[in-house]
DNA sequence: ACCTGAACACCGTTCAAGT
DNA sequence: ACCTGAACACCGTTCAAGT
């Protein structure tokens, strides 16, 4: 069989969908950088060139697969436990989606043109968050408050040393304890007798943050009208 | 005078100041995207090669970008106004070096050797909130909810079609008034009955945000014995 | 010591030519 | 229609050679 060749996949015919599965495993397996046309030409066992008949250039590989990790979180539903419930549900399959993808927030930054997961992901958050009382304003507060909070914890992670392919606890203990104890005091003592400990995980810091996230955003809704909704000054 | 070439700097030693510098004004100016050791070299007059004597590569360019970003933010002071107000400062000086280098957030996730001016700058911070009676945990969380927030929210800004290069408000209409009302009204009512708005500007979004997260990390504090410091499940 | 010409092993992308 | 060899204009970086 003279189609089979080593350590290559059979031929099979490009596709658009193959182009960017194979985009997304390069991604996740060596990290964005090592995503070249070239080098994904090759895992599909093609030439560079072939790629330009499915995909008009690389900046839409990029649009693309951001929009492939919206697709990856759950739409939020008609809220049966309430808005707080599917807000937590959905900060949750966010950030995992995120962590699972740490080249995709990254991304996001020179990304303009958000996918249709992306949109259909904005809307029906939206969506629960305006049927559930909040007025056009407070849900315009409440998305730009959660989403910040959702990406920058995301981008936090993925510069983290730990958890990433060089992640030698070694090297890590090592670089936390050339902190000078007496030029940067807190940050040793924060190092040192926190984030060092064996039992602690930034990760766990999420549902701290996102709980007086969500108490705040609570307070917006019209039945506490003790906080003004539109001007706080 | 045969030293002076023009649209050229005239003839200048070298410095890795000025290496720096010009990779910032690149940055700025063109985008990261912009800035090659070749451009570089070229914007001070130098060949490639040259930049190697002052520098050991461009990865090191990068992380003093990053630091050069931090050292722009004042430390947070003696809080003689408390913690609230020493925090809404850095979160403001932070939010606005961010968002007068775009490209800043987009490169944090990548670097994870911090530099010194970052150092400084959380071993400050942290210790504002230290002396005005959070515990280590209580620190630990409000530095992560806080950093989160600000980071999310400058990628958010970096961004937006808005206040860039291709900043034209007649395209980023046209791109809102393309979302199908049928299919995504949510998101359709979002975009034009607030952000398409005149007198709508996203940047005032984040001191809404930040004052909510404010008031959360007040209830951290021990005076509040209301809310579990450690363990709020 | 500081600078640089030539070279190497890469990029994304175009174009003309193959099947 | 789909694929590709050769080529172009780029990258970061090394090495040996210049002053």
């Amino acid at each position: 069989m003279k189609t089979s060749q080593p350590g290559v996949v059979a031929r099979v015919p490009l596709t658009r969908e193959r182009v960017l599965a194979g985009a997304a495993e390069i991604a996740d397996g060596s990290g964005i950088g090592a995503l070249t046309m070239r080098s994904l030409a090759h895992a599909l066992g093609a030439k560079p060139m072939s790629l330009y008949h499915h995909v008009a250039n690389k900046d839409e590989i990029l649009d693309a697969l951001v929009d492939l990790v919206f697709s990856e979180v759950e739409v939020p539903s008609e809220a049966p436990d309430g808005w707080r419930a599917a807000m937590e549900a959905r900060a949750h399959g966010m950030r995992a989606a995120l962590a699972r993808h740490p080249w995709a927030v990254g991304l996001m930054e020179t990304r303009t043109t958000p996918g249709a997961a992306n949109l259909r992901h904005h809307n029906a958050t939206l969506g629960v968050l305006r049927r559930s009382g909040f007025s056009l304003d407070a849900a315009g507060h409440a998305y730009a408050l959660m989403d910040s909070y959702i990406y920058g914890f995301a981008l936090q992670e993925a510069g983290l040393p730990v958890g990433k392919p060089d992640s030698d606890p070694q090297v890590v203990q090592a670089m936390a304890r050339s902190i000078p104890a007496d030029e940067l005091p807190y940050l040793a003592e924060m190092a040192m007798d926190r984030a060092l400990q064996p039992d602690y995980r930034f990760s766990a810091e999420f549902d701290v943050g996102l709980a007086i996230i969500l108490d705040g955003l609570a307070g917006l809704l019209p039945q506490h009208p003790e906080r003004l909704l539109n001007n706080p000054t």
